[in-house]
DNA sequence: TCAATAGTGTCTGTTAGACATTATGGA
DNA sequence: TCCATAATGTCTAACAGACACTATTGA
């Protein structure tokens, strides 16, 4: 009896053409939502649509080094935070398209301007201009992965300075999850997973109370059940 | 004054050798733990190597296409749910070697066969063969996306029957989770969720008491105010 | 004094997990 | 009768959200 053929053990010689997207998330100053950078292609005849900064890989990189370098020239500077959203795949086959994206979102601290002001702009999400339908969904993709996560890792810390106002925190807790928090519940989940300890100083904002200042603290919880949970609003 | 190089809008000519890695999941009967399908390469300097099944894919398909023809491939069936898990790049170029995999979740029915049984083995995770790194960050990612999404989609109803008891529900639960579950609270929670709805048929396992039959039958919830949680074990 | 923001204490309804009990079949 | 499994009721501690209140600054 012949062995059937495999399709499990075939050398893997077929290729993608393959592109690394960056969502690079920012909360813009004095403003509640979170901002996407996008830019304008550089080709004249594609002038009025933007998409998000990308590249194809070059040789010897991974796609997170790519990811890195793409982020890296479309600010300047390193995001505080990166992670792979996912892997989105066309099977059409359109000259100069990418088959294969692998999408990155990556978190950027308050008001750092982009690197080229001409072609690169922060956009509000909920205001975004009209985008390719893949670039949209990956758009919305990185805000939805970044929620799911925000709860689970340190990212908001990474967006603040090393010392910051608990009110600083949940706002930018609040532009992350794009939901209101409700500010006693907020505190108490933060007490409970040990997670900032306050420092000796305080911070005035010129009116109001002056608010003390916490620094990222976490310990290690014998009994931390469940993650930080906290819902609605002040 | 001239305008920087930009990364940002290259033509993506540069390719990734992409490969599609799946990893079947399936509840073994009697067990208490998922189990992977793994397969042996054909290649016969290579046969103590067990790896995923895997394919690079063909001009004309998406890498979602890709996953399910090799799932159908290992399995002579399509799985009951098939996920993106995530892309998992390798900066290193070797030869034969994939650089970029895009690797699939599949869960499959009880108790169904692989299609090449000398070939083709399920192992329980936990009591897995030597694997390469890569293939082993992608079994491990695999279950973790599992566990993230069982309780907030209803994956967990496709292993089943469209009849079926509450223990038999709880206990696919138990091994997608890899936990203990608590009787009342799995109960509570399904209520709350309403997300089943009893047929009038019974069954009997032999001994104890007859189980009734539920179907998976989702209602609008206006109120349900969180996912489905469940914690601690009876 | 008021406005604005920071920070805290207490109450209440909900719920997760523990525990106990009843129900119903087979041996 | 005993055992095994199904199914449900009740109790309690924990907790989320609501609400009210005090504290501290500048105008």
């Amino acid at each position: 009896m012949r062995e059937r053929s495999l399709v499990l053990s075939r050398p893997g010689v077929r290729s993608f053409t393959t592109a690394v997207d960056v969502v690079l998330l920012t909360p813009p100053p004095r403003e509640r939502t979170l901002a996407v950078l996008l830019v304008r292609p550089t080709d004249p005849r594609a002038r009025d649509r933007w998409v998000l900064p990308w590249d194809a890989p070059q040789s010897g990189e991974g796609p997170e080094d790519a990811a890195i370098r793409v982020a890296r020239g479309a600010l300047g500077t390193t995001p505080a935070a990166l992670e792979q959203v996912a892997a989105f795949g066309d099977a059409r086959r359109h000259p100069g398209e990418a088959q294969l994206s692998v999408a990155f979102v990556g978190l950027v601290p308050y008001g750092l301007d982009a690197n080229h002001p001409t072609t690169a702009e922060w956009m509000e999400i909920g205001e975004l201009p009209q985008l390719a339908p893949r670039q949209r969904e990956i758009v919305d993709a990185a805000v939805s992965a970044v929620r799911r996560r925000v709860d689970q890792s340190p990212l908001a810390f990474r967006l603040l300075p090393s010392a910051f106002t608990l009110s600083e925190l949940q706002a930018i807790y609040e532009i992350l999850l794009g939901r209101r928090l409700h500010k006693a519940s907020f505190r108490r989940a933060l007490r409970a997973a040990s997670l900032v300890e306050p420092t000796d100083e305080w911070r005035s904002e010129g009116r109001g109370r002056p608010a003390q200042l916490f620094r990222y603290a976490p310990r290690r919880r014998r009994g931390l059940r469940r993650g930080v949970r906290f819902d609605l609003y002040d």
